[in-house]
DNA sequence: GCATATCCTGATAGACACATGAGAAACTCC
DNA sequence: GGAGTTTCTCATGTGTCTATCAGGATATGC
């Protein structure tokens, strides 16, 4: 569903949002993200500074630089930091590509999907990165395993 | 959602099962069908290939030859004609990838996301494409626009 | 100003999906 | 059995995604 590069990016915002908090707490290296979420660092140096760029997280170069959360993590949405890297499928979208629906699709089938089309894409754009951090029964123990102490 | 191939493969299906009907209707040929859907032809063979490995065509070479439907429209699925170009989303599967979804990912996305994708699973298993071809109130007028007698 | 730490950027490579082209194989009809 | 039609198959090209590498830019602390 998301693609590989979105994927980091949400594993990784959830690691900075889960060790940074707000956004006055200390920032988080690039290569401790990388360690912690179990991808190439140099790659996730990529990832990271296209939701800079994006907005969705802030850099400081030097010793202890790092990357923090943009925004508190309650107005941070799945569809915000996935977007950067791939079009999450939009309202009108056909089932099949992206032809105009009218004319190509069959109705029936049309309606149906717009309906899960448009709960897919209303999942993107409501859950907040504070909201899957919240039931952290799960996630949190594996995080918390690979974080150390400044 | 779906990928070019099994976009290509559903668009093709639909055109056969208009045109060829049941199963003693005349074939199609690659050429007419792929001039009707707006896909290259040299492309489409591949993929019409496949989808007859796949048991969801039968072809016949020589004059008259062509692709006919394997079975009649109404026990044909979209999981089944997009199934050999790309892998549907599964049950169990991650909204993070395909690690293995108790530690990494946070619970309360996660069953949201799994309901999700259980209902999208849902729709590519049950809807059929006799059931595309129903309402055919858009599809049909397309289709036969391009199609020609013999 | 120097050493260190960290982000930032451009060039490059591999894998894969998508697409093209040419010719072989097989079937039908005369 | 030969000509014509159509599927089938192999080789190749193109573009995108993922990943790596090397080095530059910038901030901190002494």
């Amino acid at each position: 569903m998301l693609n590989q590069s979105a994927d980091h990016a949400l594993r990784a915002v959830l690691f900075v949002a889960q060790r940074g908090g707000g956004g006055g707490a200390r920032a988080c290296r690039a290569r401790a993200i990388a360690a912690a979420i179990g991808v190439p660092h140099n790659y996730l140096g990529k990832v990271l500074n296209t939701l800079t760029s994006a907005g969705v997280l802030t850099s400081s170069r030097g010793p202890r630089g790092g990357f923090r959360l943009a925004n508190g993590a309650a107005l941070m949405t799945i569809a915000d930091v996935a977007g950067p890297f791939q079009r999450l499928p939009e309202r009108r979208v056909c089932l099949l590509g992206d032809r105009p629906c009218d004319p190509t699709l069959p109705c029936a089938a049309h309606r149906q999907w717009q309906t899960m089309a448009d709960q897919v894409t209303g999942f993107f754009r409501t859950t907040t990165i504070a909201s899957m951090l919240d039931a952290d029964v799960c996630a949190t123990r594996t995080l918390n395993q690979e974080s150390q102490p400044s």
